[in-house]
RNA sequence: GGGAUCUUAGCUCAGCUGGGAGAGCAUCUGCCUUACAAGCAGAGGGUCACAGGUUCGAGCCCUGUAGGUCCCACCA
């Protein structure tokens, strides 16, 4: 039947495609409020509307894709929200790009024109990345999709922006703010990087009034001395405590301003004095405010020098920084210039360097509204994973400044603040006021500035459940359960949610937050599109599938670590995929061949004929799944699925398989009923452990497990609604699949096997060559395991025969030997014995034995640990050591016979 | 300047609360064994960066050193 549509080699391209539309159409990504079940929800981190999926989404997505699958399949009702960002900033360059490339300039275009373009180009490109995701196999549930400036996100930022302005969080003020003179706007701290960069340090000249002498000042930014209004020096500088309250000419303009006394000013620093330019630096805007300066702002919006410039007006910021260098040096006041090497600020989104200039701007007070935030990470209320992140977090935390959130641009929320043309009043409010509720004037006009794009994302996990409305979505699934994002990203979004959570909601958005690392490529550069070196998601699905892809991005590597792109490991896990996909096929095949129903009353703990083998897999399997499920809940996502990869591959396909293939094979053979529902058992556990990681492959197999006769009937249409395995337990509790000494048994065949795959490896004997072997051991629980599983070593040790006894008298004289912990194993090769290679051997065995002995005897002669080590270590020792001593008079006795 | 993190096989990395060093890829030797050559069997390869310390016992815990990466910070 369905062997013949199973190809050989699994092939993803069709198969994903097919069972994504049955997922949607079936609408198992689809969450209700539902008081009966528990929920389990995740928000998605929204990409821009700007985006491609890159390599980071695709991190991201698949980790909560696994989550929400792993949750789904436990029997939650898990809702997994996604959406889009309208990521202001990003999209309105976006817009100015394609404007003027059409020759359109942005700014005639006018404001209303404008968004037009912008909603264009969301309707166009809005849903790029959506289907992108689509095909990673994120089972987000589409029906519920919003975007950040839908009318719902919207209203909840009105009611977030009125409610904090009401409260006095946020104001308006006239403060020093970064300023990005290419995007032309305001940015928040956060969005300022530090590069260091090779500088100068010019020593500069500035006259004291009235004498002939002067002070000697240094800094990176000679330009910004035509907005200087003090020099400042240390009140306790002994060299200059004269000069306090004196006034210097400032070369250039003549302006005489003051020279004051402050602590900012550190004496061993450059000179010890300092030019104050308040307008043009933050720390001077405070020693401003302290000795109450002007303020002389003088540059334009583009960073260049304005009329109070004088001469130097137009020029951009460097080209004054030469002229001024080099008039200061005509007029002989340019003592020296040194290499410096200092922090720039950069903006991060178009690497232009910040000027710190005063604006009028919007702020959130941030010093009371972050204490809940922090003080939930600090009590546990919201866990970080790995916990290191929390680092990051409180150092961002305990050094909070206000939030800037105006922005100079058009896309985005415009700030719902009402300006009086007549007395200037600001009227906050949510509809546009009918009067100036000061003077009663009918001439307002809204405040031009939109919001800071992270305020509206910082309400995500409640304005997508529909706050600020009460509704059934917003009560049952908030707050949500785990936050996966990068941890670059714990500044811009994490924080902000955590601090509107707690002010809006009085609960936390979540109570975890699973933070990745980047994915670099494979010389551990960051994947950028300057560098050329990105590696598109949805190339490597089209190679190699989306399975492989989520496989090779969840293996190998630890929470929060960067990880490297290789598609070497992708091949890799597209070959796990395939072994995943040949197994089923071998099973599928012999269940239906067979005749023999798998279903009944096959239980592993009575049936009589069952074998060591089964109830070892079974065995293995059970800890699998407590394993796993254990790794999940603490999401040890990559430590699950090696487990998993290491199960599936050697011990169900290398060992269970194999060992299962002569009963198979076998004409009659009353266990082969138990084997047929031993693999049909564990194939659909293991597969079921696997989807979450592996989704299109499992649902293909399972599907056309359960499309046979050999189902059950008990199983659902669909994996991904499949129970999550949990281990079987009898009447009285007793887990049906824990069988400790058929373990011991197996993993004692398997050293057999082992020793006499090793010695016919080394004697080059082939393995068509079959030959009698002969298992000697005294112990009759020994013979037994193995006196049942002869079956066994026909096919996995090229065995023709399998003698079991007691006694090796008669059979060793022409027999070559491998000694292994339950006894000795003969071969009859006499044709192929060499005296010389075969003592050679023996004395490699040997050697390792004595060292395993010479660790043994250490450690039990050591009377420290005789008498500190826990007893069960003790006692674990002491077997140890009687086993290598029994190996090693029977290794001895080989080695006797050839010397 | 503060902090985080890394240093383990030729390469990329695992190694979760301390108890005999692992995987994938690469290399070498055999195998087209009727699930799979995208495979099977076998082998080689590591003073776990270095130096101390704690411990019966350290890749793992502590201290220091060196080097790499990253974050934060107002030293003009």
């Amino acid at each position: 039947m369905m062997i013949r549509e199973l190809e050989k080699n699994y092939d993803p391209s069709d198969i994903e495609e097919r069972h994504y539309q049955k997922w949607m159409d079936e609408k198992y990504f689809h969450a209700e409020a539902d008081e009966s079940k528990k929920p389990f929800t995740i928000v998605i981190p929204p990409p821009n509307i700007t985006g491609q999926l890159h390599m980071g989404h695709a991190l991201d997505n698949t980790m909560q894709d696994i989550l929400i699958r792993f949750k789904r399949m436990q029997g939650y009702n898990t809702l997994w929200q996604p959406g889009t960002d309208h990521a202001s900033i990003a999209t309105e360059m976006k817009i100015i790009e394609q404007l003027k490339a059409e020759g359109i300039d942005p700014k005639a275009l006018g404001r209303e024109k404008f968004l037009e373009r912008a909603w264009q180009w969301r309707d166009e490109y809005g849903s790029r990345i959506i289907k992108q995701l689509k095909k990673m196999g994120s089972s987000c549930d589409w029906d519920r999709e919003r975007f950040t400036m839908d009318e719902g996100c919207s209203d909840a930022v009105l009611e977030f922006f009125t409610d904090l302005y009401e409260k006095g969080y946020i104001y308006k003020g006239s403060r020093i703010i970064n300023w990005c003179p290419v995007c032309r706007t305001s940015i928040s701290d956060a969005e300022v990087t530090h590069e260091e960069q090779d500088g100068h340090f010019w020593h500069i000249k500035y006259p004291i009034a009235g004498t002939d002498r002067f002070v000697e000042i240094a800094t990176t930014r000679p330009e910004t001395m035509l907005g200087d209004t003090a020099v400042a020096v240390h009140p306790a500088d002994e060299r200059y405590r004269s000069l306090v309250g004196k006034t210097v000419l400032l070369p250039l303009t003549e302006r005489e301003i003051p020279i004051i006394a402050d602590e900012y000013v550190d004496k061993e620093f450059g000179t010890g004095v300092v030019k104050i330019t308040p307008a043009h630096d933050p720390n001077d805007f405070e020693v401003g405010k302290r000795h109450d300066l002007p303020e002389i702002n003088i540059m334009n919006d583009d960073a260049t020098i304005g009329a109070v410039g004088g001469k130097y007006e137009g020029m951009n910021r460097y080209e004054a920084r030469k002229a001024i260098i080099a008039d200061l040096e005509a007029l002989k006041l340019l003592v020296k210039t040194e290499p410096h090497s200092h922090n720039v600020g950069m903006h991060d989104r178009c690497h232009t360097t910040i000027e710190p200039l005063i604006k009028p701007q919007w702020f959130v007070k941030m010093d009371r509204l972050i204490r809940p935030a922090a003080e939930a990470v600090r009590n546990g209320d919201i866990k970080l994973y790995p916990k290191r992140m929390e680092k990051l977090f409180f150092n961002w935390t305990d050094n909070i400044r206000d939030w800037c959130i105006s922005r100079q641009l058009w896309w985005g929320h415009r700030i719902p603040a009402y300006i009086c043309a007549k007395c200037g009043e600001i009227t906050v409010a949510k509809t546009a006021p009918e009067k100036c509720p000061q003077c009663g004037d009918t001439h307002l006009m809204q405040e031009e500035d939109t919001l800071d794009t992270w305020f509206s994302s910082a309400l995500w996990p409640f304005s997508t459940l529909g706050w600020p409305e009460k509704t059934k979505e917003l009560d049952y699934f908030y707050p949500t359960d785990v936050l996966v994002t990068g941890y670059d990203i714990i500044f811009f979004w994490v924080i902000r949610m955590m601090f509107a959570g707690y002010e809006q909601m009085g609960r936390r958005p979540f109570h975890t937050v699973l933070l990745h690392g980047l994915v670099r490529d494979s010389q551990g550069r960051k994947m950028s599109k300057s560098l050329g070196n990105g590696i598109d998601p949805l190339e490597v699905i089209e190679k190699y599938g989306a399975d492989a892809l989520r496989f090779t991005l969840i293996t190998g590597n630890s929470p929060g670590n960067d990880m490297r792109f290789y598609w070497e490991r992708v091949e890799a896990s597209r070959n796990f995929a395939n072994k995943v996909w040949n197994a089923s096929r071998f099973i599928m095949m012999n269940l239906t061949q067979s005749g023999i129903s798998a279903d009944g009353s096959f239980n592993p703990k009575t049936g009589n004929s069952v074998m060591e083998a089964d109830q070892w897999i079974l065995s293995r399997m059970n800890r699998l799944i407590k394993e796993v499920t254990k790794n999940m809940e603490s999401y040890e996502l990559g430590i699950a699925v090696q487990k998993i990869n290491d199960f599936i591959w050697e011990e169900f396909c290398d060992w269970y398989i194999e060992m299962v293939k002569p009963r198979l094979y076998a004409e009659t053979d009353e266990t082969k009923a138990a084997a047929l529902h031993t693999l049909k058992t564990v194939l659909l556990n293991a597969l079921k452990l696997l989807h979450p990681f592996m989704p299109f492959v499992t649902e293909e197999i399972y599907c056309t497990l359960m499309k046979s006769d050999i189902n059950e009937g008990k199983e659902k249409p669909s994996i991904m609604i499949s129970d999550w395995p949990v281990p079987l337990k009898d009447e009285n509790g007793n887990e049906l699949w824990d069988f400790e000494k058929e373990e011991q048994s197996v993993e004692l065949i398997k050293e057999a096997v082992k020793g006499i795959r090793n010695l016919r490896a080394e004697m080059n004997v082939p393995r068509t060559k079959k030959a009698k072997t002969f298992i000697i051991s005294e112990d009759e629980k020994i013979q037994g395991v193995f006196t049942r599983s002869k079956v066994f070593f026909a096919a996995l040790a090229s065995a023709s025969e399998v003698v079991v006894r007691n006694d090796k008298s008669g059979i060793e004289q022409d027999a070559v030997s491998v000694i292994f912990s339950g006894g000795t194993i003969f071969i009859p090769f006499a044709d192929l014995i060499d005296a010389e290679k075969e003592i050679a051997r023996l004395k490699k065995e040997e050697e390792k034995l004595q060292n395993e002995l010479k660790r043994s005897h250490a450690m039990l002669n050591n009377p420290n640990f005789v008498s500190k080590a826990p007893a069960a270590k003790l006692e674990e020792e002491k077997q140890k050591l009687e086993k290598y001593e029994k190996m090693m008079e029977q290794l001895r006795q080989q080695l006797k016979r050839f010397s």
